[in-house]
DNA sequence: GGCGACATGTAATTAGTTACATGATTAT
DNA sequence: ATAATCATGTAACTAATTACATGTCGCC
């Protein structure tokens, strides 16, 4: 009965109080889901099958199409824990950037270097949208140490797409 | 018949000859693999995928048990070449260390220091592996544009522990 | 001629995404 | 009251992982 990253992320969300699948997806999605990806359509699923295996428990709206939610149970506490304590899993990366890179060499230079510059636009936005953020966090301080990674990831992606990947193109380009 | 990126990486390892599933996967494995995981399962199950739709063709071994080599058709070529200068899929990002991280204030400060202590010492490994790669790689500028992101992003997990968690957990575990 | 490492392939399972079908609420 | 937006939930599909069943080859 192991949880997973993604059943134990929804888990977590349960810990500050009742929450329904909206709600718990929103704060993902402001939160650990700009590093652990989850969808709506995983928190809604999860959710039914974490109350048949005791660790939540629907508070309201059983209902027909009725908005549910769901406590964790002392059960459900405990298992957080455990699979907290287990450590991290093994890490999949998945860097698209880098696979369109890896081929550059198939590719018309002028196309990767649109692609570079939009990937480029993309990450400095944001870390614009960090901007500020972290003030906001000063009493959460292991939240805020996500939100640096997230800060420093950003800029490692900006300065190298200027000092390594677009010098590469340059010469192709000329525009 | 669009490609997603697992098919057309498995396609961009017969551009360079006829192999078989298991060199690829040997060769993405030594390369791209570092930053866009792929497992054996998904190159054995796709190349025979790629087959019936004509981007790749048995060149020898089609028999029961038999070991296949596969060549790229100019077809597949095509798909190929199609599916780089689409550009990057949207990235899903999983970053196991931070999630946990994220909940820190929900475990005993000593095994988070455990923790980030063990992944400081994955991450420097992998360092310490690229070492003297770059050199190989001298005449392959797009291969060496992602090693170089590689070792950035490894020095960036180093020093975010060192500099941002360990810190923040130093105070509770004082060995 | 048997043991270990290397290699091959498929099947079963689990996880994740996309598409769909409604419901409730709020502003006009 | 009605359109627009926000919210809910499920179903269908696709992708990815893990487990399994063999096979081949080199060597001792």
């Amino acid at each position: 009965m192991g949880l997973n990253a993604t059943t134990g992320t929804v888990l977590g969300f349960l810990l500050s109080g009742p929450r329904t699948a909206w709600d718990i997806d929103q704060r993902i999605g402001g939160s650990v889901g700009h590093f652990w990806n989850v969808t709506r359509s995983q928190v809604y699923r999860e959710l039914p099958q974490l109350a048949a295996d005791g660790l939540v428990r629907v508070q309201s709206g059983g209902g027909k199409g009725e908005r549910r939610t769901y406590a964790i149970t002392a059960q459900g506490r405990m298992a957080f824990r455990r699979w907290l304590a287990e450590g991290p899993p093994a890490e999949t990366r998945r860097i698209p950037i880098l696979l369109i890179t890896f081929f550059g060499a198939e590719l018309e230079p002028g196309r990767l270097a649109e692609i570079l510059d939009r990937t480029r636009a993309e990450v400095t936005a944001e870390l614009d949208g960090y901007e500020g953020l972290g003030a906001l966090l000063a009493d959460r301080p292991f939240e805020r140490a996500t939100l640096e990674f997230g800060i420093r990831y950003a800029e490692l992606v900006r300065d190298w797409i200027d000092e390594v990947a677009r010098p590469l193109v340059e010469r192709g380009t000329e525009n």
